[in-house]
DNA sequence: TACCGATTGCACAGACTGATCAGGAGATCA
DNA sequence: TGATCTCCTGATCAGTCTGTGCAATCGGTA
């Protein structure tokens, strides 16, 4: 699963992330200037960061909340034995709803996070997934409110040594 | 919490931020040579989406599996009721691990994501969590395998009109 | 028909990128 | 101690992009 081998990341790493993070639009030569390293490095740095897989990507980070999908929920799903993993993915990946999905260990098979426009809409995504054989019967919780949104930068501070 | 109103988008907004997710670096002036419109259209439109909150930045999107957390949990909180919600927000803040955090309906609290470097390590942290007089219980599912990874393209390509 | 927002095409100066190279600093090993 | 390696530095070069502003056009609407 973790792709190759886990990236050690140093306190330079730590904080070219949390400064891209803040402000991704100033380019490397500013990124430079304001950790105080050469140009070079800031691109060796992050050549390296994005070939290992560290970074994902740099793409825009849409928020579903904004552009219409204001519910979150979590469904837990429970699936056939008759039907593998892989065809209950391929089912769910036909749903643009579902954002994510995982096999999980304990009570159900997967988890998976899916947004919908209202209540009623949700109702309608979650008709969609359980109307497949693979699937058995759908558990669903309902997001509140965020308390904490996805962040990932204190944990880089964490990963980095000599921080 | 919906910033502001929703976002309506178009088939064109949808196309660049799929054009963006594939090839983040290739700049504003590529982008609308590929996308047959002039620069300052694709300058407008990213300058509307990122205004509105549509999009919420494009920081690097670090892989926590790739630095060293390979463990990735979901762990569901029961609060005391004497305590707010706010108070175990603050509380969660505080562990780097907690990825995210929501308030949900049903059996619990709290549902947050929780990612460590071990099945060991996650113990630790989950102990740090319940460490605390404002959680009663956690509850902890282990995630096996990433059935589908995180996204949004599809959604968007659903939330534009006249795509 | 007049108005309005959005898009276009163009222009300019300034700044950045990608690539490359020689030299230096620090760590490792025999 | 000396050889070797890796990483960082500082600099150069041509080519390209960005930020900005403006006048004209287009499509839909009052």
């Amino acid at each position: 699963m973790t792709a190759s081998q886990d990236v050690q990341l140093d306190a330079l790493d730590a904080r070219l992330l949390t400064l891209l993070d803040e402000e991704p639009r100033i380019g490397v030569l500013e990124t430079s200037r304001r950790l105080g390293v050469a140009r070079g490095t800031v691109q060796a740095r992050l050549d390296k960061l994005v070939a290992r897989g560290a970074i994902r990507g740099f793409g825009p980070q849409v928020e579903p909340a904004v552009i219409g999908f204001g519910i979150t929920s979590f469904v837990t799903l429970e699936i056939s034995q008759r039907y593998g993993h892989r065809a209950v993915a391929d089912h769910l990946e036909g749903i643009p709803e579902v954002l994510e999905a995982h096999t999980i260990t304990g009570a159900g098979d997967v988890l998976c996070r899916i947004v919908a426009r209202s209540n009623a809409d949700l109702q309608r995504v979650i008709d969609q997934i359980v109307g497949y054989d693979g699937i058995v019967r759908a558990s669903t919780i309902i997001a509140l409110a965020e308390l904490i949104p996805y962040r990932v930068l204190p944990l880089v501070r964490t990963a980095a040594i000599g921080s």
